[in-house]
DNA sequence: GAAAAGACTTGATCTAGATTAAGAGCACAA
DNA sequence: TTGTGCTCTTAATCTAGATCAAGTCTTTTC
């Protein structure tokens, strides 16, 4: 249950193993099925949760009732609505299980709780933040800089197997295209790649 | 000098005035001259950087070689490229003084000594990440949401000044559309709005 | 295992915003 | 103070990708 979260937390930094047994009280494992809601945008999130198996979306509707994929969270990411997390202010997103899903939940009590007792926790949360921050700015100037195929190819690169796992629309709106424009460039890469 | 770190330090994590006092220590206070470039892209970049006063951007060149803005900072702004600062691998972004600058430069030993002497400010710099998290996350849906005048009146609502201060190509840029088509919102809104 | 509901494909048409191309207004350098 | 080169504006044209509209193929569900 805790492998994969005590591995991603040994990437970044150095825990001893009492701190490794310490840590799990914070969490609640919790089950979520294929379709389920972690959160409903307007809600309060109450939880920041580490995805241990399965696959997460989170994303918005727009005035035209448009989807817009905000992040997928697969096997060893975290996902949020950060901002409703933190200021505990009504969600943007709603948060969707595309698969059936295994997570560990950190309430914000307990991560407090946690950043308080286990300060190298702090420093972990510091260098998983930078390091998304990176991955945004270059999804932002991808999004400024690509045409619609050049984003397709580019996530197939960084993420291969997320294509296949999520449905083709929301992998489209994710790239901030739409479904008809992704299943016509699939098509065109099939045609040249064989 | 400091009046504004110090004041941005506190607005997120209690700090003493010994700690206060300590932090200094830490940083390089250095001055740029409009048009002069902080960091060439390629290079590695060899600081965090709090703008004390004045207006800088990070921008990239495509290989048709447009520019795209990824970022303003204006005072009690950080600004750097994460990524190559982090991973000290060549920096992806150029970044310029669009205005005289002073800024406080961290290098990256200084960076970890001042995270190990002082653990608060590992906290501090976790809350500003996760701040910024936030707006990434928002400045995309933004992106594959809004029309073009959308996405304008959007900034000039979030940071209304800036509009006036960076000049309209690369406040274009920044929003992702040619400064023809912005030319031609403005002059719109203007009329609309009279 | 039939049928209803989704998900994906394919084609025709449309449009927001890009591109191309001049001019007009400014700013700073000599 | 006068160019010389930027920056911004305006207009004409073009195009990538959206929208609209059927179909077909796949899952669910009962």
């Amino acid at each position: 249950m805790y492998e994969l979260l005590i591995e991603n937390i040994r990437s970044k930094v150095a825990i001893s193993e009492a701190e490794e047994e310490q840590l799990k009280k914070y969490f609640i494992p919790k089950k979520y099925r294929k379709r389920q809601y972690l959160l409903n945008g307007g809600d309060i999130c109450k939880y920041f949760s580490f995805v241990v198996d399965g696959l997460i979306r989170s994303f918005t509707v727009d005035d035209k009732g448009h989807e817009h994929v905000v992040q997928f969270a697969a096997e060893g990411w975290w996902v949020s609505d950060m901002g409703s997390f933190l200021e505990e202010t009504e969600a943007m997103y709603h948060i969707e299980a595309i698969e059936d899903v295994e997570v560990l939940n950190l309430t914000k009590p307990a991560m407090e709780e946690m950043l308080n007792e286990l300060p190298v926790m702090e420093r972990y949360f510091r260098i998983l933040m930078q390091k998304n921050i990176v991955t945004l700015q270059q999804r932002v100037v991808a999004d400024h800089s690509l045409t619609a195929e050049e984003k397709y190819l580019r996530l197939m690169e960084i993420y291969p197997k997320l294509i296949h796992r999520a449905p083709q629309q929301q992998v489209a709106s994710y790239l901030g295209i739409t479904p008809e424009t992704l299943s016509r460039i699939r098509k065109q890469v099939a045609e040249k790649g064989d």
